[in-house]
DNA sequence: ATACATAGTGTTATATCAATACAATTTTTA
DNA sequence: TAAAAATTGTATTGATATAACACTATGTAT
């Protein structure tokens, strides 16, 4: 039998990529670091994985350590590994992201590594420590279509919501494919029959007020068993 | 700073799923596992990630090892870390894929866990040792898809090839999806203009020899600088 | 010379996508 | 209280892509 003595063993981590949405903006989720090396600099947030803890329940825990946040959409992109990407020795790691809605979103006490936590806007996370430029590169690179293939969008978005703020929210993840035609957007995302209608209207706004809407998961499946397909 | 030695570590391994195309059909090079556990059964070929190795680099060893073969499509799907997936230990593994031309295939020495290799059809491919159903679905899952959006089918013809060997390989891939018609696929392949006629024909066939093509990457390379997306 | 096997080729109907402008509703301001 | 401002909500048409469909051409085998 093999003997696992005899073949290197690495460190491993988790790092999850945390989106959200406001003000119009994709914003990411990035700590401080408190500790050498990078220290000072913004990083991804990420955690060792514990021995008696399955890959996918070590990055709902990093969420969940963070943001106070569980059962939400978590995706696994791809494992980092090279040799140096890590200064203080081998380190592997597994690439997730999550997409929070963000106004649910409560900051907890930040880990031991972190000094503190804070959103930033997709465009301005750069200069990240280690790989992590490259790996919000590929977990960005890898939400863009999804978002396209699949209705994640509607777990960045409150659960009542305007169509006009779902365009909003597909113009900024999609950028620069940009420039979404309004009608168009209306005629195709209602078509599929996978939103119902509130019989709301939004409030306290200095405008005409827009219905609102919210995903329903059991149409969608119907839609799915149709043998039809998401797509924006 | 951080002591990694505060930490668990883990066996690590990556697996990867060698494609071939023969005979009509998609195959899937598996090894008979030579000891415990999991002894004479059939599994992915994968190894221990060595301790100065890249991920990337790790994967074309195991296929070098086995096949002799280097430069070929190589693509990572997912990593796979459940805590029990290995009776002897947590070992996490990195899964990959690649694309060969099978008659370029020649058996290598196996490696000192296998006794020895074999072509299966995918079809065929089932009761692995390990977790390996699960990881052999999910690349074989990501093929399907990255064949229809990228030119990697090619990876797995002859250079030279007809367009009726390519449309059986799509079939083969895609079906049930199947049944593609075949003016239409034709029609589609060659508007893209990323095939170059060889003006030679196939020959030692018992019927009209059919014109022989090769993929031209530049010609790919221009098609996507245009701004057009490949897809079948 | 004929049978056999597969290669090779166009047209039409249908569905999808892209582009376009204006009236309706509510709040704010003059 | 009338007008302005802001944003919602709605249909049509032309262009493009997709899907469906059958016969002739060219080589080998008998």
């Amino acid at each position: 039998m093999t003997n696992f003595d005899d073949y290197a063993k690495s460190a491993f981590t988790v790092d999850n990529i945390i989106f959200g949405f406001d003000e119009g903006d994709l914003k990411v989720l990035v700590i401080k670091r408190g500790e050498q090396p990078y220290e000072n600099q913004w990083a991804l947030p990420g955690n060792f994985v514990y021995p008696n803890e399955d890959l996918d329940t070590s990055a709902n825990r990093v969420l969940q350590e963070l943001t106070g946040l569980k059962d939400v959409y978590l995706e696994q992109v791809r494992t980092f590994g090279s040799v140096n990407r890590h200064p203080m020795g081998r380190v592997i790691t597994v690439a997730y992201f999550s997409l929070i809605k963000i106004k649910e979103y409560k900051l907890h006490g930040t880990d031991t590594l972190s000094q503190k936590a804070e959103w930033v806007s997709i465009k301005e996370a750069t200069n990240l420590a280690f790989d992590h430029d490259k790996i919000l590169e590929a977990c960005f690179r890898r939400l863009k279509r999804r978002v396209r293939m699949r209705p994640v969008g509607f777990q960045l978005l409150p659960r009542k919501f305007t169509l006009t703020e779902l365009q909003h929210l597909y113009e900024a993840i999609l950028e620069p494919t940009k420039v979404i035609d309004k009608r168009n957007f209306r005629k195709k995302i209602l078509s599929m029959k996978i939103l119902v209608d509130l019989n709301e209207t939004q409030e306290g706004v200095a405008h005409r007020p827009a219905k609102l809407y919210k995903f329903d998961k059991k149409k969608y499946e119907k839609f799915v068993a149709e043998g039809y397909i998401f797509e924006i």
